[in-house]
Formats: structure tokens, C-alpha cells, sequence
DNA sequence: AACTAGTTCAACCGCGTAGTT
DNA sequence: AAACTACGCGGTTGAACTAGT
């Protein structure tokens, strides 16, 4: 397949935004929406390419973006859907809200993983010590990481690991196998029909306008009250009773 | 104060894929 | 069915910043 090249080159600028380039970027999309990436700069008077145009929208300008630093909740969730999801980055950035994949993929290459190595090292110790007093059988771990990330991936035990281990097993015992997985994953790619769509948010009740994280997640059966365990596990139970589309 | 090493994060690149002609 | 276009995604890069010596 013919790929055509990203940037025309000749004439279109690279790095770094200016505040006029976001200005204009800004203003063109609140007044005119942004129909076509590829004839946006055209039309709007900016010398870069369609694709840098959105990816400086969707990671940078988008007015729902949540700025600052991450909440150790946030941090959490991010840990917890990367061992469900692996390197997904838009997967994960669809569950919080404010969030885009490109700043989580930061995160998680700067904090995450090394906050895992740390509590990996210190918690295998602990692990070894333990094994060493009570040398029980250990229950065999069932992974659904599809991350290509072995080190992260399989052998972190904080507690969210810990979790996530129980949850495999409640999992487990709820029927849920790889199939599981593809419906998830399917899911998944459905995100956008979920969240953009105006259509869909009419059948279901919303509308673009008040929709709200809030509502979704309610809607999908999560409570306030879930702990990170119970969450996950209802997460997964309300997967497999979504309408497939 | 000057230099170096390490860290962060915005932006780029190239690929896969869905949609269109 | 094939060719092409446009978009979105994940991996990578490099400039700016910070901390340590």
C-alpha cells in the first residue's frame, strides 16, 4: 500500500508551538471544528501538517484537557488497566477522563515503571523470605497481560499487583478465559462510538452536551464505594453484557 | 559559577487500518 | 479487488530543565 508522506515538507514548520500557532489553531477549531486534519493548516492559515495540527489539539490545546500532576489515584488506575491492557496507551487515557495517551505513556516510562521496579525489588525479597517460612504451594497465576513488557508485567507484587492476582482468580472463577480478552479489545475500539458519538448518547439517555464520566461509569454499574478489586471485577461483568455493535 | 548527568515531556516518525474511490 | 487517503496509535527523539559535583 502507497503511504502518503505525512509532511509535504517544503515550507511546513516543525517543533515546537508558538502561542499565535495555538491561538490560531485554537480558534479556527472552536469556530469551524475540525472536519479534515489534513485540510485544517490549509485552511486555517498554519504552516504545519494535518497531523501535527492533531496531535497539538488532542494532547495539548483540547479544553478538556486536566493539566497538572497525576493523583496517586490516577497513577493507580494507570498501573491497574496496564497490567489488563498492556502499552494501550488511548485504551488506558479512555478510562480518565482529562488524560491523553501521549502524557500517560510519559508518566508511565518516568514514574510508573520505575515506582514498579522499586516495589518489585523490595516485595520480592519480601516474597522470598515468606516462601522461605511457609514453602506452600503457591496458586499458579493466571496472566492477561498482553504487554510485550515481561519485567513489569509479571513480576510486580505491590499491592495493586496483589489485586490484580485475587482478581485473576475471581476472574477465573467467573468463567472469564482469553475470549474474555477479544470481547474487551473490541470494546475497546468501541470507545469513541461510546464517548463521541451523539447518536448514541441519545439512545442511551445522554445527550453530548451534559455527558459526564460520571454517568457513564454509573451507568456501566460502577460505584462509588468499589474498592480497586470490586471495580475492576464489575468492570469486567459489564463487558460481557454491553451490546456488541 | 561551570560543567555533567539525569529526567521530563512535547513533538515527530512510521506503521496499521478503516474508509473511500 | 485494488489503489489510495486519512486518521489514530505506539515508539522514539531531542530540547529544556533540574540536580549533583
Amino acid at each position: 500500500m502507497v503511504r502518503a508522506p505525512c509532511c509535504e515538507k517544503m515550507g511546513l514548520k516543525k517543533g515546537p508551538w508558538t502561542a499565535e500557532e495555538d491561538q490560531i489553531l485554537i480558534s479556527y477549531i472552536q469556530n469551524h471544528g475540525h472536519g479534515n486534519w489534513r485540510a485544517l493548516p490549509k485552511l486555517a492559515g498554519l504552516l504545519r501538517c494535518g497531523k501535527s495540527c492533531r496531535l497539538r489539539w488532542t494532547n495539548y490545546l483540547r479544553p478538556d484537557i486536566k493539566r497538572g500532576n497525576f493523583t496517586r489515584e490516577e497513577e493507580d488506575a494507570i498501573i491497574n488497566l496496564h497490567q489488563m491492557l498492556g502499552n494501550r496507551w488511548s485504551a488506558i487515557a479512555a478510562k480518565l477522563p482529562g488524560r491523553t495517551d501521549n502524557e500517560i505513556k510519559n508518566v508511565w516510562h518516568t514514574h510508573l515503571k520505575k515506582r514498579l521496579t522499586r516495589t518489585d525489588k523490595e516485595t520480592g525479597q519480601e516474597r522470598i523470605r515468606k516462601t522461605q517460612i511457609e514453602p506452600k504451594e503457591e496458586m499458579p497465576t493466571q496472566s492477561y497481560s498482553s504487554t510485550p513488557e515481561p519485567s513489569s508485567s509479571s513480576s510486580t507484587v505491590d499491592n495493586s499487583q496483589n489485586s490484580m492476582e485475587s482478581f485473576s482468580h475471581e476472574a477465573e472463577a467467573q468463567g472469564i478465559d482469553e475470549s474474555f480478552w477479544t470481547e474487551v479489545l473490541k470494546m475497546d475500539s468501541n470507545d469513541e462510538y461510546y464517548c463521541n458519538s451523539s447518536d448514541s448518547m441519545a439512545m442511551e439517555g445522554f445527550n453530548s452536551s451534559d455527558f459526564s464520566y460520571d454517568k457513564f461509569w454509573l451507568s456501566a454499574g460502577v460505584r462509588e464505594e468499589d474498592d480497586d478489586l470490586s471495580f475492576w471485577l464489575r468492570i469486567f461483568l459489564q463487558a460481557e453484557e454491553f451490546p456488541q455493535i
